[in-house]
DNA sequence: AGAGTGATCATG
DNA sequence: ATGATCACTCTC
């Protein structure tokens, strides 16, 4: 059973939404095949009174710009010159929230993520942080603002997982701290007990 | 623990 | 035009 994730989904609260991501599945159609991976751990973002998120304080910029579209989009940027983030917004049209896709676990297309990420030394590798993932899938600018919801080459997928409250672990953000006390909020999820997450 | 990396944004 | 910043990764 694959079912694609519907507006519907994404209008749901962030926080929801976070947790509800985790074991669905990313895919990328690419013209080497399909490249895709189980979701296992997320951030959410939750301006403008947030202030780790990019629309802090309400601020709009050609950067964040899809960071306010209507839930379902991807919002991707660079960080540190070389890092691709990929988000996907959330709540409706104007506002400015989201949730980052931290880490998978490698499904389909993996000698295609091997070729991509050629210093990955083992499967838990490939795909065990933010930046890893978008190197894996092979997402970068050309997705900006692309809707998930619709899109011919980008989705979000459910194939029937679903996870108990007491399977989720709820921590800190990662790479953050300038943000004070909203650098505390348990606002980070994953999925007790994978190997394929980020940090413990 | 430290370096690398360059687009983006605020400032002037 | 310039300089500081940065939701990370890799190597030591």
């Amino acid at each position: 059973m694959k079912r694609r994730l519907k507006r519907n989904f994404y209008l749901q609260p962030t926080l929801t939404v976070s947790k509800k991501l985790l074991g669905k599945y990313l895919v990328h159609r690419t013209k080497k095949g399909i490249i895709s991976g189980k979701i296992v751990e997320t951030e959410a973002y939750i301006g403008p009174q947030d202030k780790a998120s990019h629309s802090f304080g309400g601020k709009v910029t050609p950067r964040n710009l899809a960071e306010y579209m209507e839930g379902g989009h991807i919002y991707i940027y660079l960080v540190y010159g070389m890092y691709w983030q990929l988000n996907i917004s959330t709540a409706g049209q104007g506002k400015g929230e989201c949730v980052l896709i931290r880490a998978l676990e490698p499904t389909e297309g993996i000698q295609q993520m091997i070729k991509n990420r050629p210093k990955a030394k083992k499967r838990h590798d490939l795909a065990n942080g933010p930046g890893k993932l978008c190197q894996a899938l092979g997402f970068n600018k050309r997705h900006y603002g692309v809707d998930t919801v619709k899109n011919k080459e980008v989705w979000l997928e459910d194939r029937g997982q679903n996870f108990k409250k007491s399977d989720i672990i709820a921590s800190r953000r990662i790479g953050i701290d300038y943000a004070e006390e909203w650098a505390k909020k348990p606002w980070r999820f994953y999925i007790k007990g994978s190997p394929f997450v980020s940090k413990l």
